[in-house]
DNA sequence: GTCTATACGATGATAGAC
DNA sequence: GTCTATCATCGTATAGAC
């Protein structure tokens, strides 16, 4: 029997039946709108027509269910993420000038955006990554960490040349307050409207295009705190 | 029998046993450490040294401790914010200018800082903070949304008079973005590094100011997506 | 009024038949 | 691979002792 390895099953292609898709993409789906918490894996099952213990079978647990379903849209996501920061990076280098805090960024949060708004199954799917980033969870931390921390240095490695007079210190806090900022508006549309009446009716690009201003702005301001580097 | 009305039980001095204070004292402690869905009713009560069914009668729920958690800090919390907001205000319009988007900033995150620094038994709640706000649940989104909101639109209204040039739009959405920054910043601890190798050994103060840095400029710098208010 | 012991339904997980 | 039966544990509810 070949290998058909097309099929975004998550199991390279080796599944017959479809019972961990209809898994995945129940999963998806409802972990998006009740949460991960929230959502049981009996109704999880009855959703995906599939038995309640082909969970544990198929994937373990349900937290591993969970990294599971955040592994199929990561690791595309990253993909994407290393071509656009290292063509940003190549392109910098080939000119001998410095990479664009801002080309630097949008390399980074644009695939975000995109996915988000591509209108295809992984539609939401950035509502449940933000969500999934407060999990407590050692699983799901290390998850984040296995995938989303390469990409991350490589964007660490670019503002550091692009802010060649920063502080290593003060970038990484200010990288920490940008992720934030993604992070919180990522998650945002189930926090209904902290803010006084907020215009929710906006498209993710526009979001996301004020975001980076927002981001880029603080990243270059001047640092008080961390005046020499290291 | 006289009120005393010091005794900080969560119950308006009336408490006699400290049934209540030792729960919410456990409660807040656990939380913090092993999440809130992560902390079991069982555990809790042991570790408060009182009945299984103490937190379902002094409380209701497991849900309605978690909101008695966060109110007894919170209500001394906005109140000082709120009365750092309105000296601002009324500084600048005793002087006749427009107060500083610093000020205002410095007024709001401020106290969760010290709250956090003080040494008191509120050590360790902004964490907690952090992590009850990415919780989802009506109850504690609504609990979030009577205490902070009315101190954020103060927030939001001085930050409109030192920033008249921008829209109320954009505005709203930088200041979530700001919002976004803390929270993570907060709770951040129980996420290891996702940053390469950040400094973790850096008092929060020191991380405010440059949170406040980072958040300040990200609001003063101009906006290309909402060019006109409204 | 407080506190205790106990019981109930639902959950995630597992073992074994098919 | 799939299913049923079963388990320990969870949050919760309540009756009754003090």
């Amino acid at each position: 029997m070949n290998r058909v390895a097309t099929k975004e099953d998550g199991d390279g292609g080796r599944c017959q039946s479809g019972t961990k898709t209809r898994i995945l993409d129940a999963a998806e789906r409802i972990f998006t709108d009740k949460g991960f918490r929230g959502t049981s894996l009996r109704e999880l099952t009855a959703e995906a027509r599939v038995n309640i213990a082909a969970v544990n079978y198929h994937f373990g647990s349900k937290e591993a269910l969970l990294q599971a379903v955040l592994e199929r849209r990561l690791v595309p996501l990253k993909k994407v993420q290393r071509n656009r920061l290292e063509m940003i990076r190549k392109n910098a280098q080939a000119a001998s000038v410095r990479p664009s805090v801002h080309g630097a960024l949008h390399a980074f949060f644009g695939p975000m955006i995109s996915l988000h708004d591509s209108g295809q199954a992984a539609d939401g799917f950035i509502r449940f990554l933000g969500q999934s980033f407060s999990e407590q969870s050692d699983t799901i931390s290390e998850t984040f960490l296995r995938h989303i921390e390469p990409v991350q240095i490589l964007l660490f490695d670019i503002l550091a040349e692009a802010l060649p007079h920063m502080s290593h210190d003060c970038l990484s806090w200010r990288l920490n307050f940008a992720l934030g900022s993604m992070i919180h508006s990522m998650s945002m549309d189930h926090f209904p409207s902290l803010l006084p009446n907020m215009v929710p009716s906006i498209s993710y690009a526009t979001m996301t295009r004020c975001m980076l201003d927002f981001i880029a702005a603080g990243l270059e301001a001047p640092c008080a705190q961390y005046p020499s580097p290291g």
